[in-house]
DNA sequence: TTTGGCACTCGATGACCGAGAGTGCTAATC
DNA sequence: GATTAGCACTCTCGGTCATCGAGTGCCAAA
């Protein structure tokens, strides 16, 4: 969209005004904490202006304006500029996430929970799509009869790991041959491309065990190999968003709320995203209010990025905010904490 | 706490009238909706009396009573009957977690999801209090030169892992010969009877990797064992309380969420009540308003249970709701679940 | 011990009013 | 042609006020 010059201007004061205050913004008022040279009336006339064009909003006719969905998106798409955190924050933020010890998911959920009480927002973080990474192990253990522990190693430094049936009178040593020999068949093998035909080909008449029972086996494996690959979304902070005057009324809340505690809609949702904007590889995902096409997030915007494994193997990283946010600060606090969390993770893997 | 019949009966009605309506009960709606047989100044009378015993409060003078946290809990102890639900809510439940496939983990999350929606309050779960089971086995898998993972199999039929980092260099093979010693020396003792000195003691001078290595490997051990004892605590459900009356102030609810968000403070707070009344195994621990010493839940009751594993390890599921809720149903709806839960952990371990 | 009656209390509801902030439009000005 | 001053108009918000109704406590009679 082409804006000239001074409604550009004008519309950048309105949205940062707007964000800050909650209050629909009048003509005077801009004058009175932006400098701007003219007078009120031309003031009105570029609002009026930029309603027109669908950037502006009024609530009621004697109210000021508030910025659009559109409005937002054109904030966030040219008018705005993100700015480094504080240093004070920086440390802060820092610090939070190393003190979170432990494995991925740990501090994958320290990361989360920092970005929420960072931002004052939701957050919200995706498991890492495991879909292009490879195998590179994978063992069965026999825990007593009947009862097998399907360990999956994969490329990208994750181990996954499942406990399944097998058929009563399986020995430990068949257990060890027949793991063997799927490990030997698929390692290496991308995980997406892993069917229970290649699974089970592994095994053609190498083995004393009949087919059946074979079979089961060779399911539960494959169903372990296929959890590993499950996409699991994480929400963290849902109670922050009822401090926000954005949900001050019941109704409101209590719907928010209930959409977020669906964490599966959240779930396809991204996945929906992800697919749609493939090219934006590394970069940000931005959805502001209507943009969004779940139902109840109407007043709400999501922004995520990527984090990044060994292999190429990403995950999601962001939060879910009201729209009338800070989007330039919210994005550097996304961008700083992703960053200290790609940091980490490269340590846990050394 | 003594009371003649007809108090009885009052406060009976009273909880039962408030419970359902939410308004305070006068002396004449209680006539009408209840087949009282005197007067409405005798129900004064009456109420007056209950209200200086402490077992009724009025929210300001001109109003009805309502309970007090006294009142509840002389309904809970004495007064009211529990009744068995309907064929329907039965088969409901029933089917519900049976649904819930897979491990233990899944099975207890369907259960906590079951019993959320069932009650429409938030759902508790606690992972099984693992101190007094005692260890079965214990392998150390090789990963990759510096990564392994630990698996410890615990009596109960629970299977528990964790990746640790050990010395770059040292072989499978030594890890096998340590896991092997370990598990050797420390099989069938209860985890809250090993310690890192036991664990240690195992290998003495059984190996030759240089001590400070080996200490290390031990350690990681350790570790992963007293990490299977860990309590974990699971709320569901909680963006349902936005829905009650009771927690229609945006106020209250901001609280209340604010306070469930924090699950370390729930679960230190069950860990002390199981201290408390150890008498009580296996039946239900309840907890009314001001009984509970956390902040922020003065309208809420806690009900819990447990639910029991193999080997007579337990863990705990209930649900936090408000103090104004349908006490006898809420437990049957508890009991049903925790029976229903109970079953198929069984089946699950075969 | 129970009851009818009565004065009193207090929250909820709704009408009303004025203040304040903002707008759109028009006509004059640069 | 863009800008501005001025003005009539609109709409929300907050406060006041009166009324209503449900409920209480207490007293005196049954």
């Amino acid at each position: 969209m082409d804006l000239d010059p001074r409604k550009k201007e004008v519309l950048h004061a309105i949205v940062d005004d707007y964000v800050s205050t909650f209050e629909p913004v009048g003509s005077k008022s801009l004058i009175e904490r932006h400098g701007f040279d003219v007078s009120s009336a031309t003031l009105r006339n570029e609002m009026a202006d930029l309603e027109h064009m669908g950037l502006l909003e009024k609530p009621h006719t004697s109210a000021g304006r508030i910025p659009s969905d559109k409005g937002y998106r054109e904030y966030v798409d040219s008018l705005m500029k993100v700015e480094p955190l504080s240093p004070d924050e920086q440390t802060k933020i820092s610090e939070n996430i190393k003190s979170s010890v432990g494995e991925l998911k740990d501090l994958i959920k320290g990361a989360a929970d920092t970005l929420s009480q960072a931002t004052g927002f939701v957050s919200l973080t995706c498991s890492p799509r495991l879909k292009k990474s490879y195998l590179t192990q994978l063992k069965i253990l026999m825990i007593e009869p009947g009862k097998a522990l399907v360990v999956v190693v994969l490329s990208a430094g994750v181990v996954k790991d499942k406990l399944v049936r097998i058929p009563n009178f399986i020995t430990d040593k068949q257990i060890f041959d027949i793991s063997n020999a799927i490990e030997k068949n698929i390692t290496g093998k991308p995980l997406d491309e892993i069917t229970l035909i290649t699974v089970s080909s592994a095994l053609k008449g190498g083995t004393d065990i009949p087919d059946s029972l074979l079979n089961q086996v060779l399911y539960e494996a494959y169903a372990a190999i296929k959890q590993a690959d499950r996409m699991d979304v994480y929400l963290e902070g849902e109670h922050r968003m009822l401090s926000l005057p954005d949900f001050s009324s019941m109704g409101r809340a209590t719907q928010l709320l209930g959409s977020l505690a669906d964490d599966g809609m959240v779930a396809g949702y991204l996945n929906e995203m992800e697919a749609q904007d493939k090219s934006n590889q590394d970069s940000y995902m931005i959805r502001i209010g209507q943009e969004i096409t779940l139902e109840g997030f109407d007043d709400c915007s999501f922004i995520t990025t990527t984090y990044n494994m060994a292999d190429g193997v990403q995950g999601n990283i962001g939060v879910i905010g009201p729209k009338r946010m800070e989007y330039s600060k919210v994005i550097s606090q996304i961008d700083f904490v992703k960053k200290n969390l790609d940091e980490q993770i490269k340590i846990i893997n050394e």
